[in-house]
DNA sequence: TATGAATGAGGTTTCATTCAT
DNA sequence: CATGAATGAAACCTCATTCAT
């Protein structure tokens, strides 16, 4: 009596009746999409109004979702908030990796016109890091959990910069007895402080850093003052 | 039943307590003395927790006064997170000033590593500006007006350098085709990455910077790529 | 592109799967069976709990089914409170007429040691009604449906003590003139007050107050104070 | 030119006006007041509505007070419920000790019989305990904190209890081997019965408990089981 | 019949600000 | 000028319930 149902994937044989569809009610590519369209929209609520002046309605609206929809995903703001600033400080490995990788080493400034080149590209017409990334480092200062996620991605990105530094010496294009470290530094360090000034002065884009780490490279060996 | 006390200019009458004394008008700086009292206060607490985490309720206690006089003195949180935020972004002019105004100027990595060392000394052990700058920055991402007034104080201290990058150009210190402005670019770029660096990672101090400069300067000629 | 499956009574098309077998109608016992599912996952969570405290989502995950399946048994939350309720509350008949249809009827000390050691036996290790019933007793007191709820389930257990003071009486054991239904009531009262002593106090068992009932029973009669 | 100012409690000199008044901006007996008339109101919906059915709107509306002045008083809704409940728990005290202290010791029905006399009086009519007893109990289930509150002030009253069984069988009136232990338990857990009874399914008074005790304590000595 | 994602009202609590005293 | 009790909008989050699949 029992009739020949085809059976496949999804279609399964319990007790009460005999087959049942067990179909993930939705599927996994479902769920994921979901968290997609909250961050996205969370995104959004945070380039456009900060992390603290983007209330959890904010982001209800922007993403069409009831409250209790976001909540299924995310359980809690600082949840989202944190997955936000994890994507945003994270957005950089990729392509210094390959400037690093090159044999022999670009020159600094080349490799620091090509990064910058590629945050803005990746950056402002997508993830908008530049507006993020501040607010994330202000969290950093009150919150050691925020300020070991941003270390633990900078890490990563010092050690690069350090081999970087390496090459360069090993390539002959820095003196022997230089310091790879403090090179890493302060290549490093030329990062934030591009993007303020891209965001708050305006008028500095990759080529300033070129031309201006390329005069400084050129300044005469005459006025030195190394320890 | 009125108790025979004089009347007379200042002395008013009021109908909860019979007589106060209305006179002295509390010295101008008695005001300013008030002023920077909460100042001080709210200072203490935007290092310790942070502008958001800080309520007013933390201030009041922090100063030791009632929520009515600390309005008497700020209309609102906003005016006394804008004037610690005007304080901290603009404690960096002065030392620069100096440096800058040298003949012949100091070489690059001096210069920075002068700076540094003196924003650590204000900043860290009195005003710990490296706490409260990425707040600023932060709150300057969405709100022109701290944008503007950040920019407005910026403006000076980039001219600055725009002026010694000269100097350093006619002193025949950099190539005479260079381009100051790339180069004021560049430094001023390294200060905010420095603060970032020395807060989060740590293993940065204004000797990494001055070394880091000083072998940048000494690479050799055989790699170039300007523009 | 339908594949050729036998339709027939209860083989039924529908739009997500193709075919799924609406047959056996899954047995009345089935039902049940759910029912007792859901229940007891219930009852563990409001003893381990409360009702309050527990949520829905905690009985889905105690029961292991999803919420549309506990809805499709009961129409609410309080429908399942209300079930568990009735239950702690009705558990506590039968062996009170086992006792009171003795005859001779024993002493009143025996019967309530007897009853006591029944519920403990029936409430602690089983259904932990010690722990549900405050909390049924604290539902009544707002809700006239539980109180009636309650009240109808205690007005049999209290006409069986009635009966028993009647046959006390009859006995000899009691006064003549005494009156069933206040001895009735006192009895009864000992109940919930065993109950609360014995979870919130502790050092309470039906000896206690075999023993507390027999030294009353044997006061001598030179103190008396009746109506 | 310092006026005469009459000084007095409250009237003080400082340093910017010459006399300000510093007068408590409110009495401490107004603080006072105002709690009580939180808890007047929180009382009011608990007795209505039950502890968990009642919200904190619902409170501000009966106190007639906004969240913030109410939160001014208490920290949280949990802290209101305690207040209540441990007013609810203790009032029992002082009439059973009066009775407790009298010489010779009252018959057992009539010192339950005054209890209950008193209980009604200051719970039905001012307090109506009968009604959040239940709740606090309800509460005690799950909650160590609730428990051992009760536990504490239900210790001294069965102490109190104890006192009065040894005072009872001292004065001849409980056999010589009676244990003042079990008498005491007995007589307290008469209490909540009581109460239950009253409010659940009426026709009791403190009256039922005295004739049932008299009653209990005239049944003839032919039908013992003490152990 | 079963699933569980989605809903959205409503819960508690905070906090910048005001104003009667 | 100073106080601090009071305000009340708005924040984050929960959870009983529904319904498309």
């Amino acid at each position: 009596m029992t009739p020949s149902v085809p059976e496949g994937p999804g279609i399964v044989k319990n007790e009460y009746s005999f087959y049942i569809v067990d179909m993930p009610r939705v599927s996994e590519a479902h769920l994921e999409q979901r968290r997609q369209q909250i961050l996205d929209a969370a995104r959004a609520c945070f380039i456009r109004k900060g992390f603290h002046e983007t209330s959890m309605q904010d982001i209800f609206a922007e993403a069409g979702l009831s409250a209790g929809a976001v909540y299924r995903y995310f359980k809690s703001k600082t949840e989202i908030v944190e997955s936000i600033s994890s994507e945003a400080i994270s957005m950089m490995g990729g392509a210094l990796y390959e400037i690093v990788a090159e044999h022999p080493p670009p020159p600094p400034e080349e490799a620091m016109e090509r990064l910058m080149a590629h945050m803005l590209e990746n950056g402002e017409s997508y993830l908008n890091s530049f507006t993020l990334a501040p607010q994330v480092w202000s969290l950093a200062m009150h919150d050691s959990g925020y300020r070991n996620n941003i270390a633990n991605v900078l890490r990563p990105v010092h050690a690069l910069w350090t081999t970087y530094a390496e090459n360069l010496r090993d390539a002959g294009m820095l003196p022997p007895d230089s310091d790879p470290e403090a090179v890493s530094r302060t290549l490093l360090a030329l990062v934030p402080g591009f993007m303020l000034q891209r965001v708050i002065l305006g008028g500095i884009s990759p080529e300033t850093l070129r031309d201006g780490l390329y005069a400084l490279r050129h300044s005469t060996a005459a006025t030195d003052s190394s320890s």
